[in-house]
DNA sequence: CATGAATGAGTGTTCATTCAT
DNA sequence: TATGAATGAACACTCATTCAT
């Protein structure tokens, strides 16, 4: 019998080469040869997992929304929602180095997606993933009476598009992460303030 | 006696066929044999005025900025500054297929900007350009007394980055046209309030 | 223990796969792949009885000469050798679907053959095999005064031609079946004459 | 200006270079690589001629078919018509090595051209051009009064049939030139006969 | 200025074969 | 016996670039 093989654990590690590939060469840039040699797998091992290279790009665009969305949802609910909104809004800035990491990556594939269907799925999926979650928090603090006068859905838009392009430009150096952080934090808190006693 | 060419003119023309193909295979699928087929010229012919891909797709990059910026800079200025403003900036937001068509070319851009520092640049003086004008923007409204709390700089940061993450939305064809407006145009007028008499 | 299995068997089952992807592919477009897949076998399963690529081509071309061979061999004799050599001949040109198969797997296999010489043996040994079978018969006719003027060796050689050019123009689509057969029974009721009484 | 090249003429001096490596190795064991090697052009200008591989082997096989085709055209017509059919019929058979090497590349082609729709096309045109020559000689001689009892397309066909029959036997190596050119014209004798004066 | 022929390294992908299990 | 993971050379093809004309 040969060897057994958990072939979606094959694909994460492989997604994790590619990440880092990604970042430092963009995605056109990746190609086979750099995987091998970077993943130490050959170019026949890795067809096993993924049978060509739009299927390794795809899934590692696709392996980084899920990663980012499961972060999401270990973090802890404390008995202060305004500040587990904004602990959660921290986790997808890119402000450290493994999260602008990540959100390089994202950057990538969105500029990508543009031309590249099967790549513009994943990147809506991812969308209305982070969507939705907004809007459920919103709702949330509208029912506790919080959000004076923004709809719930039109706040997760706000904020959401606030987060992408200040993601933009942290990515392009063009901000500091403090400005960026103090920029999205006070808009949140006037968006979401409790009612006076 | 060589014929007499205006050489940038030849660029600029260039830059259109290469923002066209750029928008239908994504930067990284343009190549010389499209832009030789489009362009009707002969890829020698194009090494006269760019000698070689990277001066090509870097020329049509900076040469969007400079149309967009040039674009702004000719919206006449009236009475009403907050009119004015809106105007503006509704000339960046890809509201349209003219400017959906620009703000391809841009995403593609930015996308390869991560990994390649000369076109980061590009991106870097677009971006600074823009801030600039929105800095003074709302350093006027702040002489009139009409943005109470806000710091110009915070608030052209702001604005900006709201444009850029709507931008992406929309071109993800995650929110419509008018979902974008409207949020975009909400926030500007909270931004900036016409003192009571 | 070992399972016991009838290797030869095996090998049977196997080459009647691959005369049905040589039959869609053409012999050079039958990969491991394609047999394992159709085959329901393992790559591994299949080496067990044939070792490599070559030998399972090869083994497929042979079983087929083998095939015709004992068709020809179970055609039952009857008192009118004419009729008989008819129906023989009948079995080996390509007139109906199952003929019109085998051949074109001989067709593929016989232009491969001219650049292999293992190949080329199973096509000498299959040609001779038919050559004597009909030399034979010509003799059986010779000996009862049935094909006057010609050496019974001229006449297999003409009509063993004959078929294996008709063969071809059927298979390339270039003539009916009726025509063929009308050619080939023509010119063969030419050959052997019943002397008058 | 760059130099200027006649196309069609390149393509015809790489189709000799194909030619050679058909025999050697079969026509799927053409390889660019081997072409290059034996033609002396980089894959590059190659392609300026013919864009890929398929189009090298077909435009190969068609430009054999044409040569063919033209070599019988240019045989000189003279008061003897029967000698000049078998003459013509010469120039078809595999009786010398440079016919024999014709042969040969028609051979692979002919296999191939089973499971390649286009190469079926081109073996198809070669067919239909030298059965109508051969339906107009037959009717020629039949105007004449020499084929009593044989319809001209019947004779055509069957000669056709003969001459590809024992082309593959020839190639095969199972009969000697010396009986396949034999057989071929005893048959042609038979089947064209000047009438008794 | 302009052409397009020519280059050849580099790409993604295929595939027969090996071999640990 | 049998599996299928793993190998890596080979393949057709692409492409930015060079350069003689």
């Amino acid at each position: 019998m040969p060897r057994i093989v958990d072939h979606d654990q094959r694909r994460r590690e492989l997604a994790e080469t590619v990440w880092a590939l990604v970042r430092e060469h963009g995605v056109e840039g990746v190609n086979l040869r750099l995987i091998t040699e970077h993943s130490g797998w050959s170019s026949g091992a890795i067809r096993h997992y993924l049978p060509h290279r739009e299927a390794i790009l795809s899934f590692a665009a696709q392996h980084m929304a899920e990663r980012v969305g499961a972060r999401l949802l270990s973090i802890p609910r404390t008995t202060d929602p305004l500040s587990d909104f904004l602990k959660l809004v921290r986790e997808v800035l890119p402000l450290d180095d493994e999260r602008r990491a990540e959100a390089q990556v994202w950057l990538a594939f969105v500029g990508l997606s543009l031309s590249d269907p099967g790549l513009a799925d994943t990147q809506g999926v991812a969308y209305r993933a982070l969507n939705e979650t907004f809007r459920q928090i919103f709702e949330g603090f509208s029912a506790l009476g919080w959000t004076a006068q923004h709809p719930p859905a039109a706040a997760a838009r706000e904020v959401q598009a606030l987060i992408d392009g200040l993601s933009i430009h942290l990515l392009l150096g063009q901000i500091t992460p403090n400005d960026a952080w103090t920029t999205l934090e006070t808009r949140i808190r006037q968006l979401i303030q409790a009612p006076a006693v």
